[in-house]
DNA sequence: CTGACTTGTTTTATCGTTACCATGTTCTTA
DNA sequence: TAAGAACATGGTAACGATAAAACAAGTCAG
């Protein structure tokens, strides 16, 4: 391998020199540069980052940690991050955490050892106290899609509430009165916060919440079925749908065609998420876009203002969601 | 922070010692190993990673360069590697090339500047001879989705001419003869080598391929409507449809409605990726299965093989695509 | 013409490990 | 019991860069 001390003996002058000519970090006389150049060229140089970083103590890499690399929901993230990142040539050492405590604090642990400048977190199983103990050490940290009040300031994540709201109110402006709701997880902070938006919805337009229009899903497809299923075993009588995510909505959506109703015509649907498929589905799903690209990009803008100082960008920690109306919601009918 | 020196002065051995019990890679006594364990805790000590990669010329890492981090294509083909790579302790810097040439050069030189142990490669723009002149050097490679005859031994890839000729295979196996072909991109070898499947499927059905059943569009969903629409306003009589890929199809099948043809009743229609929304059309869109997660786990087995001397698995080229039977394909109806 | 600046460069210490060689100690076994 | 093997550990030179201080030469105002 070409070392910088090969490339300086050619050029005739000190590897310092050449280490500048690499970094750009200091004025070298044109002249100069050109024979460092010329020399790097012809040894065929390749510049260590290692080394370099083991040298100043920056690595230039963000530490990113997501559930998953299948499916598109964190691809959309990262993607939304990669994009900030490279712009100031910064790269991403992606990790995958599985849902599982200990491979999660592994390879945050991991990412530390490799002296990653900052870390983007998108974790689902270590405790808060943990991230809380972490914030606080020197290494900069964004912790996407959880909120945590005690670090909140290092905390990105989506208005689930409004998202919840908008939904319900988009079928409640089509005139909707009696909407079932398909829950997700309520354990889950966003299966509660998305009910919440839509309860809040409900309230404001001087509808009162009816629990038995409800039904607890757990953020899969089977669950929009087996809610519809649910409601019709009790005779519910309903003319829209709001569900917890887009999956459910699918569900339901079958569900609602088993049980003969058509889809808008006689019940509306609507979803969250904003899923790849959803625009796939026909009718075109009417959903919330869940900005995840956005969220990425947002979270390598704190980073880029936390770790490298750059204070130019606009900054925020709640992202809003938007509603997307598409084919399976429509004015209710006229009673 | 804290250095393996302080340990080893806390533990009162050299530091020679304490890198053993890091990397478990000598024989410790027992006793020394545990006063080593226990300055490491007191202290908070956490491996420099990039030192020890420096030292040893070694960085348990393997570079990886995707087309896009976002749509679920890329990201399962990772997770694929993903697992492979985990059991055997190694991790991946993943790089984005976006199709372009520059790009992709500057990420894979990015990737052996940081003296990557292996690289992973889908790229798609630059050159064959670049790629040649890249196994050559002393880098591991695996070039995924991709077939280069001068050094087929790094290329894994799918047999894109058995996906296309299963997909037909399929539809003369119900009976159908009259087969439209909506086509890919015809520059890009993938397209041709579907395609040249479908036409071995009729020659061997004795049907002789009628160029005015195809369409060459772009693998784009837009394309596959406008294909329909071509073969409607030429007046093509035909009882089943095969795509390039599955949003092709997914266009198509729009269009077919929308001409009032009931699919499958009327015409089936098969697709190619099985992509995650496949599933969720209504009827499920039968096609052919594109498995990106076997590939990438294929590709982190050869460079287990080749970078890291593990010759325990089992290891191919080429991969196979299999038949997804699901809803919108149809025995042929009788004449 | 001189002292203060600026510019361009070299010198040298340092970053935190690992790898190799040397050395001392403890088992085996004939 | 002596010799050699196996075990346990220490010392120290790399690994390939950067950074800070020091120095040399050129510029310029007064």
């Amino acid at each position: 391998m070409v070392t910088i001390k090969q490339v300086s003996e050619m050029a005739g002058v000190s590897s310092a020199t050449v280490s500048r000519v690499i970094n750009n970090t200091d004025t070298v006389k044109e002249k100069t540069r050109v024979k460092v150049m010329q020399a790097m060229a012809k040894l065929g140089y390749r510049h260590n980052v290692l080394a370099a970083s083991l040298a100043s103590n920056k690595t230039n890499t963000i530490g990113y940690v997501v559930p998953e690399l299948h499916g598109s929901f964190f691809g959309s993230m990262m993607a939304g991050s990669e994009k900030v990142l490279r712009k100031a040539n910064k790269h991403m050492f992606v990790a995958t955490g599985h849902s599982d405590e200990k491979l999660e604090t592994q390879e945050i642990e991991a990412l530390l050892s490799r002296r990653c400048d900052a870390l983007i977190l998108h974790v689902e199983a270590v405790s808060d106290e943990y991230l809380i103990h972490l914030a606080q050490q020197d290494v900069p940290l964004v912790i996407v899609n959880r909120y945590i009040q005690e670090i909140e300031e290092n905390c990105i994540s989506l208005d689930n509430e409004l998202g919840g709201y908008l939904a319900t109110r988009h079928l409640i402006d089509q005139g909707h009165t009696q909407i079932a709701y398909l829950a997700g997880s309520l354990f889950k902070a966003d299966g509660l916060n998305r009910l919440a938006g839509h309860k809040r919805a409900l309230s404001e337009a001087g509808i009162s919440f009816d629990e038995t229009l409800m039904y607890e899903g757990d953020f899969q497809a089977q669950s929009g079925e087996a809610g519809i299923k649910a409601l019709a075993k009790q005779g519910q009588c309903y003319s829209a749908v709001a569900c917890a995510n887009d999956e459910m909505a699918s569900g339901a959506i079958n569900a609602l065609r088993e049980l003969k109703k058509n889809v808008p015509e006689d019940i509306s649907v609507v979803g969250f998420d904003n899923v790849d498929f959803a625009s796939y589905l026909t009718p075109g799903l009417t959903t919330i876009d869940y900005p995840m690209r956005e969220i990425g990009a947002m979270a390598a803008r704190w980073i880029l203002n936390r770790a490298y100082g750059d204070h130019k960008m606009e900054l925020t920690h709640i992202l809003e969601p938007k509603l997307i109306s598409r084919g399976t919601t429509k004015q209710a009918a006229e009673n």
